[in-house]
DNA sequence: ATAAAAATTGGAAGCGCTCCCAATTTTGGA
DNA sequence: TCCAAAATTGGGAGCGCTTCCAATTTTTAT
């Protein structure tokens, strides 16, 4: 139990107050002496100074919020999530800071949470992941004042700041991998249409495509929604437009596809071709391995919490975005039917 | 922004303080005409009090942890985790906490975090995934006194509360229901066995082969890590042994297992039947689907909530403890040798 | 109508800390 | 050696809230 406070540990050093604060928080102005015997008082204790006394007074709470709205059912079953969440735990960790997890289950979680989540002492900062359905919620709590980083592009409000990877480009980069390889019929498995990251990787797609004097064929065009299982469907209701290659707008659909093709006697690369979009780590292998691309999502945990820190010490205006980059990993689904090949994703 | 104080609001509505904190406390003793106007002033202005001030004057903070240590890398990889977690959110939001997670990367967390999770204002109690290597944090955290429930049971610590399922006769159970199917060689893939997990589970497939007087041979049981391809590893070789029934002691080694035995020309479950362990969500189709042990993993985290925050209320001691029922899941792994078959788990 | 009881309200203390400012001690140059 | 400047230290105010207690108002019983 932990009932002491700065008080008696000054009264045991026969000092006050204040220059046991200044031991605590590293202040220049402490001799040697004192802050020795300070230093060894506290370690004999154990005392840790009171957070919540600390934190009003400081108004730091040196805590920052993570919220997944309810739309974010794929938590517990796509690995994003959890590499994510270990990124900016890592984050976290480094600068210092508490992470509170806010899962929002329901309609109700919503209304109740807001002011557990907006500005009244409770969190320095948040970090909102984006969803078309907590957009609402987004609004309201930037009106808070609270400093805020939108994890991918928020769907409208667009004055606020956010990190993302520039899904149109990473799309377009794998269409040109597959182009330059050679494949002329490049179908695609898209995300859910309902998210941005679905569309952005849908118009890379078909920038890729045009980029390169293709046509766009509507029937090399499926909607999945990451999941594994749709990118089984996807594929088979693929199979008739004929496609030599597809771009899968997530690794889980690439796995499903290839299951698919499998099951339907084809192979990959040599009768389709496979690029996937992720590279997490995954556990169950996958034959052949997956050309991807990847998205570095733990990095982007802990660029997330540095931008938030920053947001939080520096202000909040003008609204910052940040871009991280991606890059091709070449593996076996695309065989390699050119010598030469120059891929490069920025 | 959110600068107001309980004495703005007083002065707005010609009260003192205090009134204005019966109002946002729900006290009996205001007036009715009093309460009407005040809550009117706190929803016009938006107001919300200063979680830390309530917190340090209260000494509640309403926010509890939830600590992975280190050794839970298969954090991002196993549903087992995202699953619990989600639970563990769903009790905190009905019993209005907050949930801070503090996932330990390396050695250093577990030293500088320790401060962060022991008594010291900012949480009110802990919830710790129990582990062979984080044990001895878990130590020092029970010292603090800050109120304390282990998920699963601790490894030499028994002084502790702490919330888990009987591996033991739910794996038990689980042979049980395959020596009643008429299976005679039944194999097991065991979890990693310096887990204590893993050793309940090979402890209960042995008490359920002796029970029914088969006896135990080595070469039917071989040690596994949950993962999949551990599955896979461990039913080659197994495979040699002539098992025609195999208890997994996870869902996805019972995959790797059925993937193995496609991959060997083997069916299930004529060939060999396959009991898993878990239950969780999957998104990837298994075919045939499977038979296993389901545990309440997202119960679980609910459970866990509530049990803490009974701890928080009540007192810490003496440590209580809390078992969650399995029961068996019967799909199509095992087929059904004989017609009429009772189970239940317990 | 009046006194006693009950309900409501306000004031003040204090939770444990930080930080400003003034008091004290130490240091260094003449 | 002495005095000004610099370094160190202590005291006090106050962060925003809850809660105790006393003061005031309202209700009830006589």
């Amino acid at each position: 139990m932990n009932n002491l406070t700065l008080e008696d540990i000054a009264r045991n050093c026969g000092v006050s107050r204040s220059t046991v604060s200044r031991v605590i928080n590293n202040h220049p102005n402490v001799s040697e002496k004192v802050r020795k015997r300070v230093e060894k008082e506290i370690k004999n204790t154990g005392f840790r100074p009171h957070a919540a006394a600390r934190a009003l007074v400081s108004q730091r709470s040196w805590t920052i919020g993570l919220v997944l709205p309810r739309s974010v059912q794929s938590f517990f079953t796509d690995p994003y999530y959890p590499r994510l969440i270990q990124g900016i735990a890592q984050g976290c960790n480094q600068k210092k800071y508490t992470l509170g997890l806010y899962l929002l289950t329901d309609a109700e979680d919503e209304e109740e949470i807001f002011p557990r989540i907006s500005r009244s002492g409770s969190l320095d900062g948040v970090l909102f992941q984006s969803d078309q359905m907590g957009d609402q919620l987004i609004g309201k709590l930037a009106q808070s004042g609270i400093p805020m980083v939108i994890i991918g592009r928020p769907f409208q409000n667009e004055k606020l700041s956010y990190i993302d990877i520039d899904n149109v480009s990473a799309a377009k980069s794998a269409v040109d991998y597959l182009v330059d390889l050679g494949y002329k019929r490049i179908g695609t498995i898209t995300g859910p249409l309902n998210t941005s990251v679905g569309v952005d990787r849908k118009i890379g797609y078909i920038q890729g495509l045009e980029g390169r004097g293709i046509r766009i064929e509507e029937k090399l065009i499926v909607e999945g929604d990451f999941t594994e299982e749709k990118g089984y469907e996807g594929m088979i209701k693929l199979l008739p437009a004929k496609p030599d290659a597809v771009f899968s707008a997530s690794d889980r659909m690439a796995f499903g596809a290839i299951r698919a093709l499998h099951d339907k006697g084809l192979r990959v690369p040599e009768d389709v071709a496979l690029v996937g979009f992720d590279d997490l780590p995954v556990t169950n292998p996958v034959n052949p391995p997956l050309t991807t691309v990847r998205q570095p999502v733990y990095e982007f945990g802990i660029k997330a919490v540095e931008f938030l820190d920053d947001l939080i010490t520096t202000g909040t205006t003008p609204p910052r975005r940040i871009i991280m980059g991606t890059e091709i990993v070449t593996r076996e689904s695309c065989g390699a039917r050119l010598k030469k090949i120059e891929t490069q994703a920025k």
